[in-house]
DNA sequence: GTCTATATACTGATAGAC
DNA sequence: GTCTATCAGTATATAGAC
C-alpha cells in the first residue's frame, strides 16, 4: 500500500528540518525531494508552520500522558523511576525519536512556535514531578539533568566511540544514578 | 571612552543570534539595532559568517589551552576534577557565556560552520582526557555528562524557581558527583 | 491533487559617492 | 567609516488552469 502524500511530506520534511535546520530548509527543497512543485505543498499544509505542528502533535501527546500517569502516582523513589524509563521508552520510539531530534537541533528556530513552547513546559513539569517541593538546588538540577542524560548520549553517538545500543543503556543507567539521592 | 563599532556589531549579533537564532537575524536586524546601515557592517565584517568566526575565536582558543593543559596532566581523579572545575569556570566567565549558549543553540544552523566543527572536536576530546582507554560505556557517557551538565543546569535559570548562583554552584556539584565510579 | 505563473518581500552582498 | 542605490537570488504564499 502506497503512503499517501501527506506522509510523505511530513517525512521528508523532519529528515530535513533535522539534518539542515528548520529555516535552512525551504519547501522548494522538500517539494524537489518529493518530486512535485512547491504549490502541491500548499494543498495538503496551510503554511510552513503547519508542518511544524503536525509533526510535534503526537510527542506533545505522548508527554502529556506521561505527565498525567506521574501525577497519577505517589512521590516515590519507584516512581521516579519508571518515569524517567517511560520518558527514554519514548524517545526510543521509532515515531518519536526522529520528532525529539528536530526539536532539540531547532530550539532558536522555533523559539516562539507554540508546540515548542507547550513541550518546554511539560518537560519542566517533568522534571517538577521528579521533585518533592522542598527540594534542595542539587537535587532540582541532578533530577533535571536526568531527563537531559536520555538526550545528551544521543550526541555521543556519531562520534563512533559506542555504538547506538550501548548508549542507550549507558544513558539510562546514569539518568538512575542521577535521581538517587 | 566610547566602545568602537566593531565591538557593537559583536556584543548586537551575539545577542540576537542567540535570542532569534543565526538564520532567522538578518544583518538588517543587526544594522538597525545599532543605528547604521547594512552596509557599514561590511565595512567592518566581510560576511555574516565572519561575526560568528570572530564571535567565537576566544573560546575556541581557550578550549584548546584547557585541553593542552589536560594532556599535560597525569590521568588522575584530580585532574577529572580540575578539568571539570575549569570548564565551568570559562563558561561563567562574562565575555565566553554568552558565545557558549550561542553555540548550543544554533547547533544545526551552523552545523557546516568550521568554528563549530572545531568546537565538537575540542569537547569530544576533552571527554576523552575524561576517561581511561578501557572506559565502559556507562563510564563514558557519565564523564560526558558531567561536561553537559554544567551547561545543562543553564536551561533551568530562566524559568525562575532557582537564581544563577544557585544553579552554577549545584551544576558543579552535579557534575562532580558524574565523575565518581 | 498537481500544475504554471506570479505577487510580494526579504536576503546577503557590492559599487561607488561623500 | 558610513552612506545611497542596486544586484541577483531566494523565500513564502496565492490564483487559477487542468
Amino acid at each position: 500500500m502506497r503512503e499517501d502524500t501527506r506522509t510523505r511530506i511530513q517525512e521528508i520534511a523532519l529528515r530535513l528540518f533535522t539534518e539542515q535546520g528548520y529555516e535552512a530548509t525551504s519547501l522548494r527543497e522538500i517539494a524537489e525531494e518529493l518530486g512535485v512543485t512547491k504549490a502541491a505543498l500548499y494543498y495538503h499544509f496551510k503554511t510552513k508552520d503547519d508542518i511544524v505542528t503536525s509533526l510535534v502533535g503526537n510527542r506533545l501527546v505522548e508527554l502529556e500522558e506521561l505527565l498525567a500517569w506521574a501525577r497519577s502516582q505517589p512521590k516515590t523513589p519507584q516512581t521516579r523511576r519508571e518515569l524517567v524509563e517511560r520518558y527514554a521508552a519514548g524517545i526510543r520510539r521509532t515515531q518519536h525519536i526522529g520528532v525529539a531530534r528536530f526539536l532539540e537541533r531547532n530550539q532558536t528556530a522555533l523559539r516562539d512556535h507554540p508546540t515548542l513552547t507547550k513541550t518546554r513546559e511539560l518537560m519542566m513539569e517533568l522534571v517538577n514531578e521528579l521533585n518533592e517541593p522542598g527540594a534542595t538546588p542539587v537535587e532540582r538540577v541532578s533530577r533535571a539533568t536526568a531527563l537531559f542524560a536520555i538526550h545528551a548520549g544521543k550526541w555521543m553517538i556519531d562520534e563512533g566511540k559506542l555504538s547506538e545500543d550501548e548508549v542507550e543503556k549507558a544513558s539510562l543507567e546514569v539518568a538512575m544514578r542521577l535521581l538517587e539521592p
